[in-house]
DNA sequence: AACTATTTATAAGA
DNA sequence: TTCTTATAAATAGTT
């Protein structure tokens, strides 16, 4: 959560897989203990991670921990298929709109540069330096503007070489 | 976290614990569900708060879940319920998620404007038809501006009314 | 593993 | 209660 906004998806990569798993291991844990100091509950959390041969459990209550260690090949194969349904649908929906949103968020920082250079000739050429635009951003879009003038350039110059005498009137 | 450092103690406010409790199993629970996602793997989070009679559960693993279940004498009815924690966080999260998208939506569209009446400036004050802004939302921001201006005014007819001799050494 | 630039979580306050 | 805001804490990418 940090230098870039983390995209909630599974890690290909295994080795960043696990230094991902070991980071947020970490803070989980401290996030458990926490909570049981601050409030005075009883709560637990249980990791399985790969590598380890029996999951990683921290709990307020040694009862729950053994229980679970001593039951721990047991699975319950019931599933809700409706329930599984509802969830896929609704996480579907989650990066449908995540993906509008930066999509959005990519719109607004465009015109958000556009709208200072804007400024920049309007105020007498000055760049207020309390203004957190990235000139690598700013010379990107002056790139795509230079360009977009380079074509426009093109284009005249081509109509003057070939004027559009066919549609002159003879007089 | 914030405001102020937190003090890793009981907290002895009822109302505030409580409070506190809320927050924080709703962002361990989030934290729970970024973990398995990321890592794939299994994980799950238990949490016997004071005010409920069952504790909550967030899982990745039914069989954990229905193991600890029946150690606490909990009836298997309770698997809907866990479900459905899940399935609120989700929806949770596109509402949140949406909320951005509105928000950040009204900020484009006051960027767009702003940048409009920018260019209209600099262009020498002709409207480009073309453009689909609407003129009621320029009006809206020109009042906005407007006011801007006003207040800007009074405030240097008041220093010019008042000046600051309190802060002048007499000779 | 230690370091930072950022994002995220959250304690207060409205 | 929910929303906002200022700040603390977590953490992604880097060294």
């Amino acid at each position: 959560m940090a230098r870039k906004k983390v995209d909630l998806a599974y890690i290909s990569n295994p080795k960043k897989r696990k230094e991902v798993l070991k980071k947020r291991k970490n803070g989980l844990l401290k996030k458990v203990d926490e909570i049981t100091t601050l409030c005075g509950i009883e709560a637990c959390a249980i990791i399985y991670s790969p590598d380890e041969p029996e999951p990683q459990v921290w709990s307020s209550d040694q009862g729950v921990e053994s229980v679970i260690f001593k039951f721990r090949g047991v699975s319950e194969l019931t599933r809700n298929k409706r329930m599984f349904c509802q969830e896929s649908l609704l996480r579907k929906n989650i990066i449908q709109v995540q993906g509008q949103l930066k999509k959005l968020r990519n719109e607004n920082r465009m015109k958000e540069i556009n709208l200072f250079m804007c400024q920049y000739f309007v105020g007498g050429n000055h760049l207020d330096k309390s203004n957190i635009i990235d000139l690598n951003d700013i010379t990107f879009l002056a790139d795509k503007k230079l360009e977009e003038i380079t074509k426009k350039i093109e284009m005249l110059h081509v109509q003057e070489v070939t004027p559009t005498t066919e549609n002159e009137e003879k007089p």
